[in-house]
DNA sequence: CCTTTTCGCGTACCGTTGGTATGTGAAGAT
DNA sequence: ATCTTCACATACCAACGGTACGCGAAAAGG
């Protein structure tokens, strides 16, 4: 019982690298089973052997690109002490990390259309959205923001970021984007503050 | 050349109610052609020539939903004379208006998904978005809030709204919802005012 | 009026699509 | 050495979006 798994983890990873890539850029409805397969240099056997169908290998695909922002995330605010700017660090990583394309079009915009929004926002909150509602939870424990339901607030500036995302990545250069995003999000953000004493 | 434009308006009317109405139950993907015109009495022939596909029948049922709710906004913000509770009350207007079942669905899934994210904003800029980035440059102009770009704003605001009005059509009741989501989303408003008196 | 043109729409058809049923051959179990 | 499992290929299907064309009534022209 070895070749046999690693062949099938082997088949679902290729299946899953080509769908990515062809969802990312011509989007879920664009591309069909047979495109998919073809690239992977598999059959749809194959696909049905591994996946239930065309939405669960885009669920698959989904998951894998939202883990990966996650975990980005996670990794810049983790490097930070101060849980202000773990928060605040935590919010342009995210940023730009959602402005690749693949992000944008599998996570941000076809997401909620193929699996519905209910599904789409169960997984974001195991996501990205977990770890900015975790960081609010502790700016509230320690007192740097008022007391306050987290999930509305969490859902605001949630939907706040993915759509800045995906306005600076349609607006040309990213990173010059980024400078005309990031200061009305961070008076934002600093409005949230009980004490204001920065900008 | 009296009869035959009514007719084409009639049919072109039943395609729009009975395609808003199924797109908005089951979706976009989930809805075939021939369901719509069997449910709108006619052949896909009539569908055909008519639009151009359905893409575009989705588009054109987009830009009568979009336009609602742009008007909506527009008639609650007019009947206020202060720019800022014409602002404030305008986007409360919107948050109730898109928690209507056909807005969420067509509106803020579908739409991004089908048309593109680009085509979906250019729309949403003719609509309710619009009024948005009236309201905020109105109120720069008026130096109620400091000068800045109304662009970027303006995305950060309607991405927050929309998904507000995701989550508390999604969660149970949306009036209780509201009483939920409306204070942080206040208060983020509140903080763009360059002079703070009010909470 | 009668003829001719226009055009709103129905009918019949097509290639492609997502999905399924079944075959096959090698890896694993006994 | 035999049997079972299973990863995957092959062949097939109903349904889909889309197209080509035909029909009949309304408009236009004389």
């Amino acid at each position: 019982m070895n070749v046999r798994v690693q062949q099938r983890e082997r088949t679902r990873e290729l299946l899953l690298r080509e769908s990515r890539r062809l969802f990312a850029t011509r989007g879920y409805g664009e591309v069909s089973l047979a495109e998919i397969v073809g690239a992977a240099g598999v059959t749809k056997g194959a696909l049905y052997h591994l996946f239930q169908g065309k939405a669960d290998l885009f669920r698959a695909v989904l998951e894998q690109v939202q883990q990966e922002v996650a975990r980005t995330v996670a990794h810049t605010a983790d490097g930070e002490d101060d849980p202000w700017t773990r928060f605040t660090a935590g919010c342009r990583a995210f940023l730009t990390a959602s402005t690749a394309p693949d992000v944008q079009r599998i996570m941000l915009v076809d997401g909620p259309a193929v699996l519905g929004w209910n599904e789409w926002r169960a997984m974001d909150e195991s996501g990205s959205a977990h770890h900015l509602a975790d960081a609010l939870g502790e700016l509230i424990a320690e007192g740097v923001i008022g007391a306050q339901p987290v999930a509305p607030l969490t859902h605001l500036l949630s939907g706040a970021m993915n759509e800045a995302a995906l306005w600076l990545a349609a607006s040309g250069d990213p990173g010059s984007g980024l400078v005309e995003v990031w200061p009305p999000l961070a008076r934002m953000l600093d409005a949230l503050r009980v004490d204001r004493t920065g900008g």
